[in-house]
RNA sequence: GGCGCGUUCGUCUAGAGGCCCAGGACGCCGCCCUUUCAAGGCGGAGAUCGGGGGUUCGAAUCCCCCACGCGCUACCA
């Protein structure tokens, strides 16, 4: 059996979107689970559509995720250059091969004429595809018009039988040939076409397993006339099913998709990433629903992966996230915090920041975020000398609008606090002071503690309020709570 | 229109003839814990397995038809 070779080949029009990335974590997880070896390929073809920024962004997305290449671009190896814009000699020489063994043939049809013909094709309910006008010119007329006329390279083929595609996930797939047209295997600009483009690098970087989307389905007979005609042993061939928006439509930027990397621009751990993506189509077995890239390292196989598309749900991830965010080990999530702290924020927060704070404060959010980037606006107001800006009405929400007892609340907190000194402003005096008035309000703490909350911290969502009162320090707790009181009775 | 793929709780899935009047997870609901919010613990609701025919003693699992959804139908990938 062949050594098992894998790869993810994206095309650079842009940052890679999670269904594509999907792709490459089976491909990688395959290689890796068979001790097989995973190689990254650029199929940028498209002239018109290359975009600059995209390989970088398609290599940093892999990183991200842990997901190493072991050819391609950044390492090199023996089946380079692994762009496809480099390798043009190689598909024309291809091309060329398939004309003089009059398996393909020039098409100097104009675009005009192509227009015209789908559009009579279509008003006649007839199937689309190209009519083979130029399937039969003779070899010496084609040769020199090809001096002067600009022309594509098709591809013929066979107008009889069935071409049968066997996918190691849904099994046989027959197509009748009958219902093919030739396609265009080279361009007119000399470059290849996708289908041209991955039989002829497949077979020169021997891939033994050809993994692609389900989009790829219909054009695989192409794939296997092209490997039958140049006499190549077609790899295994694996269709990953879709990828859809919460509009059961294929992934897009409309339905929502986010590439890659804005995901963890958005908060999100690798690990959560990971393990949600390795669960759209694919299971360990009847019970586990957290896995590891260690995990797919060993156990993935296509036999565990379903033929029917998956719906993109962005609860699950939040809840994996939170998941990796309390597995992560106290020095690393110190470190997260630290750094989405200083990422995010407010610029008028003078850097660098206060690294006892933010190790104060790391074990009160973990158990309190599900993204990364929850943290900076709830933690914002420790850092900041001024107190957070909020809506008068906040101070009474949660005490049914009644803003007369908020005030009360603020006065008895007040009277309780401001007798204890710098030496006495800790957490447990601090809590000890606020049940303190529990008993003159004759209330719970539970119900009035919003209050504080919002008084202190600008929210009712926050960490800990006697933590955060003793970290922000006797001076600006009560110069908080006396804000509220005004902005309270004002309002009232 | 043609061709193709798909169809199990709202969602991701387990299930390869009897273990399933369908299991796990997210979400939802309730209770407990509790200084807000969470997290956590416990419990619950939620799928006549798209519909209809077969085959079989027995079907989510096999066959056929239908419906619906999606994909492809470019000198884009």
């Amino acid at each position: 059996m062949k050594p098992v070779r894998t790869r993810y080949a994206p095309s650079p029009t842009g940052d890679p979107h999670i269904g594509n990335i999907r792709a490459a974590l089976f491909s990688w997880a395959f290689a890796r689970a068979n001790g097989g070896q995973f190689l990254l390929r650029i199929e940028d073809t498209d002239q018109a559509r290359l975009v600059e920024t995209s390989v970088p962004a398609i290599m940093e997305s892999l990183t991200w995720l842990g997901i190493d290449w072991d050819e391609g671009p950044g390492v090199g190896g023996p089946h380079g250059p692994y762009y496809q814009s480099q390798r043009l000699p190689l598909y024309q020489k291809t091309a060329l091969s398939l004309i003089d063994q009059g398996k393909a043939y020039r098409c100097f049809c104009t675009a005009e004429r192509l227009d015209q013909m789908r559009k009579a094709q279509a008003e006649a309910h007839r199937a689309p595809g190209y009519d083979g006008l130029c399937r039969d010119i003779p070899r010496a007329e084609s040769d020199r018009r090809a001096n002067s006329e600009r022309f594509v390279v098709r591809f013929k083929m066979k107008q009889e039988g069935q071409t049968i595609l066997h996918d190691l996930v849904r099994g046989d797939i027959v197509f009748e040939n009958a219902l093919q047209d030739d396609f265009v295997a080279l361009k007119s600009d000399g470059f290849p076409t996708y289908h041209l483009g991955v039989v002829v690098d497949d077979t020169e970087m021997e891939i033994s397993h050809t993994i692609r989307g389900d989009e790829w389905i219909s054009s695989a007979p192409k794939h296997i006339q092209l490997y039958e005609a140049l006499g190549w042993e077609a790899p295994v061939w694996v269709h990953l099913p879709l990828i859809l928006g919460p509009d059961k439509k294929k992934l897009s930027k409309r339905s929502g998709d986010v590439s890659t990397l804005d995901y963890r621009q958005n908060g999100y751990l690798a690990e959560a990433m990971v393990n949600f993506l390795a669960f759209l189509g694919w299971s360990l077995d009847d019970h586990t629903s957290i896995v590891t890239l260690e995990d797919l390292k060993q156990h993935f196989d296509f036999a565990r992966v379903v033929p029917n598309p998956a719906i993109f749900d962005a609860e699950r991830l939040n809840f994996l996230n939170g998941h990796y965010i309390r597995a992560m080990s106290d020095e690393r999530w110190v470190e997260t915090v630290s750094e989405w702290c200083e990422q995010r924020l407010p610029v008028s927060v003078p850097r660098p920041l206060d690294f006892g704070l933010i190790f104060a404060i790391a074990p009160l959010l973990r158990e309190r975020i599900a993204r990364l980037d929850e943290i900076a606006p709830m933690v914002a107001f420790l850092f900041s000398e001024e107190p957070m800006d909020y809506p008068s009405e906040a101070l009474s929400e949660k005490l049914g609008g009644d803003t007369a007892l908020a005030v009360r609340v603020l006065d008895a907190a007040l009277a309780e606090l401001d007798p204890l000194d710098e030496a006495e402003w800790a957490k447990d005096r601090i809590e000890a002071a606020i049940r303190a008035i529990e008993a003159p309000l004759a209330m719970k703490l539970r119900k009035f503690v919003t209050v504080l909350y919002v008084a202190a911290e600008g929210h009712a969502h926050g960490i800990p309020l006697f933590e955060s009162m003793a970290l922000l320090g006797r001076e600006r707790s009560l110069e908080r709570l006396r804000r509220a009181r005004a902005k309270a009775q004002h309002s009232l």
